[in-house]
DNA sequence: TGTACATCAGTGAACGCGCGTTCACTGATGTAC
DNA sequence: TGTACATCAGTGAACGCGCGTTCACTGATGTAC
């Protein structure tokens, strides 16, 4: 019956996918959003994507290389994410606010993009030469960047680059620190809604932007 | 031959093993330390442990329940640890930044005890109401206490609730996302030593406990 | 102190399951002439 | 424009595997009398 139905629609289901690769990334994407890392696999993975089992095969080496594929992607959108919170914004200080949030703020709202980015599996698994590309994060060197802009504008005084290179770490271990313990951690039961969670890190960051920094 | 080498020494194998239950916790440590969560198994648990794959059942009612026993006794080795860290140390900002060292330490001598502590598999998985002990993290209760004794002492001008709990989110996301950047994260690469991140930790925090937490 | 018996803590075989991956295959596509 | 053919991207059946859990069982232990 259902055969029939998509022979009445104008083209019978086509041998070829077509664009299987980017198919089976987003289908991971909340494959893993639902069920974690963990319980994710490949079979499932074909399931919802309407192919046989062996067809992802054709599109990644094996299951580690999709998950490598998938973190990758997921760093991707976080920069992208990044951008988009600071752009139009003038004041460095008020970019490097925004920038906190919005690393908070993508872990909140995609809790297992946010984890699969900070997973051992990514890590070379036995000594493997193949390491596949472990970029800088971007997040990270968006960061630096605008904390040299703040240095620059003398908002504040950091003079070494040693001392660049710790108020950068501190600050990245503030958001970091901030957005796992709400995603994963005890603060998961406190702070529940997206403007809490804003509220939240406009608070704790606040008082290190103003006045930590200067003092490392 | 290894039965009549056992039957040489004292005893024979006793059926009993009478103390099953630690023998297996320990085991599943050891095993977590070196397969990760993920390769974890219940019967190469008790193939490591000299037993039968049923036995484990007569002391856990299944594998979740172990592993929530495992994260359980991680939180009270972390919440000891922090006790001995801090134990007779009078200047409570001291206290403070010891107890982050200590943190931090802890997550990066025992990364897969740390990383088991904030494992959704905690979380109730499905609705399930049994919701097993969640006990507030000692840490942060610790955390909490020792930040009043600084207000106490004169040494952070925190008045109200509010500054107070935001100040102790603040150093606990701090020491937390210090700790599982280097555990998991992309610092892993650069601080290898114990002596590294014990000084960076230090670094990092002091400008916190100096200043920062006065602004709050 | 000895004996009967309930209870406890093991055994080991078996269950069904879903998984990752491979294999020989086949249908569709694109390209050279 | 038509045809031959290499290549690409699927299929579906099969592999072996280790897993969590259950079951009927049995040996050891502790307790009441």
């Amino acid at each position: 019956m259902s055969r029939s139905l998509l022979e009445n629609t104008s083209k019978h289901e086509p041998y070829h996918h077509g664009n299987l690769h980017a198919t089976l990334l987003e289908a991971a994407r909340t494959l893993v959003e639902e069920h974690g890392i963990d319980g994710f696999s490949l079979r499932e993975l074909a399931r919802r994507a309407g192919v046989s089992p062996a067809a992802p095969y054709h599109h990644f080496k094996d299951k580690a290389a999709l998950i490598r594929a998938l973190a990758g992607e997921s760093q991707i959108r976080l920069g992208i994410a990044s951008q988009h919170a600071i752009k139009g914004i003038q004041d460095p200080m008020q970019r490097l606010s925004k920038l906190g949030v919005a690393y908070v703020l993508f872990a909140f709202e995609h809790p297992s993009e946010f984890r699969i980015m900070f997973r051992q599996e990514l890590r070379s698994p036995l000594g493997e030469l193949e390491q596949p590309d472990i970029k800088p994060d971007p997040a990270f060197v968006l960061l630096k960047q605008i904390l040299i802009e703040c240095r620059q504008a003398g908002c504040i005084p950091i003079t070494s680059e040693r001392a660049l290179e710790l108020a950068s770490i501190n600050m990245w271990a503030l958001v970091h620190g901030l957005a796992t313990l709400i995603v994963d951690g005890p603060l998961s039961h406190t702070f529940r809604t997206k403007e809490q969670v804003i509220e939240l890190t406009r608070q704790v960051t606040g008082g290190s932007l103003q006045q930590q920094l200067g003092g490392t």
